[in-house]
DNA sequence: AGCGCAGTTGCAACAGGTTGCGATTGGCAC
DNA sequence: GTGCCAATCGCAACCTGTTGCAACTGCGCT
């Protein structure tokens, strides 16, 4: 692994991914071998994975991965805020790394293609919420299924 | 079965469950033993209920129900619109049965409760968001994440 | 360098849900 | 009432995830 900025991951990542070591060990949790896999495939992923995706592509760095052990990582990844997940139009779990910036998403049920939503965009209605009924929507986990522009064009009459 | 108001169901919601053997003949579908089963468990179910949950009742009034069955039949009456589903916070799903009005859901991570969220409460959004991006919010797919107000309370320090 | 123990792992079993496919069967035509 | 064919069923296998548990191991301490 170069410490250079690549395709994968520019200067910011880099340092957030040699931190995540240590933000273990300030919790008194274990880097691991099987963690360390984990971390790599997420270091040169970008954007949305599903976790059955983050499965298969550990298991092409280290083919005895198993499924729990991913997952039960994968929870520990999110409470260090390193990953975030949400479930996707289907019900299955999608994950976001790194995410600089708090966002939730959109996704067509025709197309399925998906875009992310600012927080910006959306910040009204969750303190509307908040207001009215003191419910605190947890941003990161908010996808809301539709139909995109297109789709909505297309499928009209 | 009495077809007089009860507990269970008033009059148009007898009118609704009787006329899905007609909209499914309708369109060319089947009447079946199977699918009475499960219109009889939807008659008298009232709210939000999980497959397996449908699963299970509907096999109290018959123990040889499968699992493929009820699913495939639920996916028949929600393109009737009879029913709607959503992703509960866990992903699992969760159906509600005869939606009067669209409506979303709120679901709390810590606690587990859920509220619904009337049209109105988030229209604008829901308006802001196609302005913006051309983007339709199906509204009754809509779970939002997060803690209650209670939960928020508690959990504040 | 070695010890010990709490954090982790892998396995196996389970839970909710989906899918392919051969066997059934509803319901219209006659 | 019978026949036919597409719609449906039930089964079995599969997929994504979760959980209990015994075995293992990172890593701080000495």
């Amino acid at each position: 692994m170069s410490r250079a900025p690549g395709p994968y991951a520019d200067a910011d990542a880099t340092a957030t991914w040699a931190g995540v070591r240590d933000r273990l060990h300030a919790r008194g949790l274990r880097w691991t071998p099987q963690r360390r896999t984990l971390v790599d495939v997420l270091a040169r992923t970008d954007g949305h994975v599903t976790g059955a995706d983050l499965v298969e592509r550990c298991r092409e760095l280290d083919p005895t991965t198993t499924p729990s052990t991913v997952y039960r990582t994968l929870d520990v990844l999110e409470e260090l805020g390193i990953v975030r997940h949400h479930h996707g139009s289907a019900g299955r779990e999608e994950f976001h790394v790194l995410p600089d910036v708090e966002h939730g998403h959109l996704h067509c049920r025709q197309c399925g293609d998906s875009w992310e939503i600012a927080e910006a965009e959306i910040a009204p209605m969750l303190d509307a919420l908040r207001d009215a009924r003191g419910f605190h929507v947890d941003l990161s986990h908010v996808s809301l299924v539709g139909r995109c522009a297109r789709c909505a064009e297309q499928g009209a009459g």
